[in-house]
DNA sequence: CTGAAAGCGCTTACAG
DNA sequence: CTGAAAGCGCTTACAG
């Protein structure tokens, strides 16, 4: 019913050479005469030919398609690292197989596994938070590998992050030099590296302070437990001015929980998201965020991934790039008032 | 430095048996004795073997990678069907080979091109404005198609949508029946299908109204043409009482519009918006939507395409899902006042 | 520069 | 049930 593709041979034989000569026009590796060229061309516009990408991939031992693992895809700054890679990988010819590790390092190592099995041609990963077997794995298979946004242990993988210390400590100084003294950290996992890094900055921004200032940190899972937390904290004799929330899903569940517990928020309460949702100036205090520069370590992270790929370089890759403390109305200063 | 991966001649080799053999224990088809079936266990076991889906795809002719051709990732609702066709997918030993046409055409057309060198085994498309080249392609190539989110002309594709039409009638109704009478549809293209779907709704609930109803459609290309049309109309002497938008980028610029424009919201103008933002219920007032069945289009829209991957069913495969209209605090009755 | 041929790693008739 | 062999559509040494 469908007319099978046409292969490279049909090609060669319309245009009367071999096939050896049309791959390499196609390739353009070799430099061949000018009138089979044209032929080769004529043939190939007339056939309608494209390269069949699987077998291009099987003999060259290598495909032209670009693995991608992240955690998944509904947190929005995950998302416009896709659409960019995305824009990048098809600019230059790649594509990208896509799987999602759901947070889970077992899942992670079968997500990535399975892309392997394809001969990627290279691996993007967003890591999960015990990522060391899937790092083993895909180092055994040879397959150039950048890992990024997640800092990952071993020294020598190529990496691109974003620094969260320095954007930790720069955000805490001016909500200290705003008057607050009591601020809250909460996040989904202490023991991740971008965590431990951002509570540095906490602690480093609160020794630092002119005042006493206190910090807490706190871990949570869910909604439920996040809402509860609140609701124990801001009754407290002493509760947090401000709170800084790891990332974006978090951002919408305290909202929601600021707005269910009836706070005075912005005014009793101020807060900062890490991971600038897309709604940030859409809400009503505007959110104050964090923002990664995800089109820089898009860029950054596929050109170490070229590099890699093509060999042109041999040490570890690594670059942290800076983030932009954005502040709006959700923080405000602490009145005499409200201390 | 990277030792080869095993190869099924490695496996079969350590197994003493054929390579046949062991494609057989691997695939299942044919029954294999035991004891060849066991040490061919015990050599992939032993050499941590696994296939090369490369190869298995060339010498197939279709691979087990399924094409996804979405607008983009930075809408929620796209995001999400991604999400859930990535875990379907995965399950079912799949992999995604994801590009975005970015609502052009033209991308649309070279995107899928790209897919199909690869010889993906089916292919997922949520179309732009202009999908006829892009599916005649498909067409013609063979591969399996499911057409999601948006319908489109030609009957004999597979297609996953919802009743748009059904889904503004009900939203129009209930407007009505709250005291709207001058009701304004704002959209990005008059001429797509899902618009003129829902054009139909609005104009028959207004039709069928009690009391004389207004309805008015404007086309929109971005955010000064859309906020220029709010001042305009909201400033006219029979302003309307209701905005729809048709999807969720046009209700961030209409919601910042109203607020720049300090209009009375929602006491003089309500809103309602296809396309459920994840941030819907986070603004104030919340946000009222017409949300749709994510989860259920991308299951029924993967049946379809293993159906058809598989032979399984001939006609073409139709479904339309029902989406939920949500009213929230973004949608008030209509006072006489404000009459 | 060009062609004939080997081979990438699989699956699938085809004999037995 | 099993093995030997052809072949999927390419690229790449290898001669010439």
């Amino acid at each position: 019913m469908h007319p099978p593709r046409p292969t490279i041979l049909d090609v060669a034989q319309r245009a009367r050479v071999s096939v050896g000569t049309v791959s390499n026009v196609l390739n353009g590796t070799i430099r061949v005469g000018e009138q089979r060229r044209l032929r080769v061309l004529k043939a190939i516009e007339d056939l309608g030919y494209s390269q069949n990408l699987l077998a291009q991939g099987l003999r060259k031992r290598r495909s032209t398609m670009v693995g991608l693992c992240v955690p998944h895809t509904s947190n929005a700054y995950f998302a416009a690292l896709v659409n960019i890679f995305e824009e990048i990988a098809s600019d230059r010819g790649f594509e990208l197989l896509q799987v999602l590790s759901r947070q889970d390092p077992k899942k992670e190592f079968e997500r990535v596994q399975a892309l392997l099995r394809y001969n990627v041609g290279g691996l993007i990963l967003v890591p999960s938070l015990a990522p060391d077997n899937t790092l083993k794995l895909i180092a055994q298979s040879g397959t150039p590998l950048v890992v990024v946004d997640r800092p990952v242990r071993p020294e020598r993988y190529d990496q691109v992050t974003f620094d969260n210390r320095s954007a930790m400590l720069e955000a805490t100084r001016r909500l200290i030099a705003l008057g607050h003294r009591h601020i809250h950290f909460i996040v989904r996992q202490k023991a991740l590296l971008v965590t431990r890094h951002r509570i540095e900055g906490l602690v480093e921004a609160a020794r630092k302070a002119p005042a006493k200032v206190t910090t807490a940190v706190f871990e949570c899972a869910d909604e439920v437990s996040l809402t509860a937390h609140l609701s124990t904290e801001l009754r407290k004799a002493y509760p947090p001015s401000a709170i800084i929330v790891s990332n974006s899903i978090f951002a919408a569940w305290t909202l929601r929980a600021l707005h269910t517990l009836k706070v005075n928020y912005p005014g009793d309460v101020s807060l900062l998201a890490f991971d600038e949702p897309e709604w940030a100036d859409l809400v009503t205090p505007r959110l104050s965020v964090v923002r990664q520069p995800t089109d820089a370590i898009a860029r950054r992270a596929w050109e170490f991934l070229i590099r890699r790929m093509t060999h042109e370089f041999d040490g570890a890759q690594r670059e942290q790039l800076k983030a932009e403390v954005i502040f709006r109305e959700s923080i405000e200063p602490v009145t005499r008032r409200a201390r």
